[in-house]
DNA sequence: CGGATTATTGAAAAGCCTCAAGAGTAGTGG
DNA sequence: CCACTACTCTTGAGGCTTTTCAATAATCCG
């Protein structure tokens, strides 16, 4: 029920990394009451229809929201990483619109949306960090569209494997090598609009050209600059530059 | 460079919208200074890479956000009726990552940013549903992501028609029988990931099946009933019931 | 080790796109 | 007010990307 392991640190972090806060800001996040939990892949987060009381943060693994058809049909409209908020929609929105499901084995932090709300209350620069980061979920969003509704297979898939690269990085995963991506590619079709099959063919085509290699659900880039092109790939719609540096 | 006109108005009326605000906060509004503006079509009101100063609001007219892929494809994001924010995601983000076009003629009004994040920090209940705002604006997005990446064209080009319906009878224009939708079949393909040639033939089935008749830029929903189905349309993701209606 | 899920591959079909041309519509200037 | 021009809409034919269906191989997990 308290503060320890990797939260605070990485709360913090990603709130630095989207506003510039003083150290009574970090204390206040640190003293918010926060509870671990352990989950195993595909366990619901959250649910369409929902109306949540809690608020989470990806410590350890990955997990996805999804939306589906009437018809069944899903698709993938984020993938999360350890240091992103699973439902910070949430905190103003009564009903979840999406699920949240969990990729591989998570681990979590959850606070109370009562506590968040105060917190972001109370301190203007966690608030403005938390605002910032759903301003950049969007940005992601409107990335995704373009992805989606304008680009052919290869450079959409190109587009996906160039976004985690540098997120995982960001995020101090993965290296300039490469990185872990627990996605199938059944999942991997659900987040860019396409059928396994064609995942799959797209793949080992992007493979034979040099641009990736893959094992298993390692992605190892081999041609970061080839890999970018194919995508048209640029970091802008990422604001990763959202604040200076902090000062040393 | 004061309040008049269509703003404050409808500026009040989209935060009430959002969150219950009280007469404190509508005078903090009715206080913001704005400049009216007026365009015309094809005007970019904002472009990708700029550093904005300033916020608009849509009075009159449409406008959209579009992004366009390096070999110049273009997908439109969103689409801006009266009462959207042009660029509330500029309050805190320091550089666009999208245009933002007048589809039609277009009055907006136009806030400094800094008197608009004054705001925003003196009145809880405002900033609250500005948050709230650009969340809903963020869950249109997803709807938007499962639309095109996963709905065949008539399904998408139908939901794409129910969600203007919705929406424009929400803010007061268009009725229960049809509305104006003043974009080209080209834009609407933009919009859903098609090619005009194929928004054309899918329009047409949609009007032989009865659904909709069209006569210009004009849409008669003939059978909202057929047409929502056809969408497997559910406008929960729009969040109009987002707050309780004000007391009387 | 055995069962289930995931990856891979082929063949055929479908949906959507490209190219192209003609018809309608709207805006502009004389 | 008409004629001219530029878009926009419409339609056909053919092609290409992606899907569907299906079967086998590989991998993961208990």
């Amino acid at each position: 029920m308290d503060s320890d392991y990797g939260m605070p640190a990485l709360f913090i972090r990603k709130i630095e990394s989207r506003a510039h806060i003083d150290d009574a800001d970090r204390a206040a996040i640190a003293s918010l009451p926060s509870k671990l939990r352990t989950v195993s892949p595909s366990t619901y987060l959250l649910r369409e229809g929902q109306t949540p009381v809690r608020c989470g943060m990806v410590l350890e693994g990955f997990a996805f929201r999804q939306k589906l058809t009437a018809d069944g049909n899903r698709e993938i409209v984020s993938v999360l990483i350890p240091g992103d908020f699973i439902d910070l929609q949430n905190l103003y929105l009564a009903q979840a619109d999406h699920d949240v499901q969990a990729l591989t084995r998570l681990t979590i932090a959850e606070f109370s949306l009562v506590s968040l709300r105060d917190l972001a209350h109370d301190r203007p620069a966690v608030r403005r960090a938390l605002w910032v980061d759903c301003l950049i979920e969007s940005s992601i969003y409107r990335e995704w569209l373009l992805n989606i509704g304008r680009r052919p297979a290869p450079a959409r898939l190109a587009h996906l494997l160039c976004e985690f690269h540098i997120r995982l990085q960001a995020a101090g995963l993965g290296t300039d090598a490469g990185y872990e991506l627990p996605m199938t590619q059944e999942q991997l079709g659900d987040a860019v609009g396409l059928t396994s099959v064609h995942v799959n063919r797209v793949l080992k085509t992007l493979e034979r050209q040099g641009l990736i290699r893959r094992a298993g659900r390692h992605i190892d880039v081999t041609d970061w600059e080839r890999l970018q092109s194919a995508a048209h790939f640029n970091k802008r719609y990422l604001h990763l530059d959202q604040i200076a540096p902090t000062p040393a």
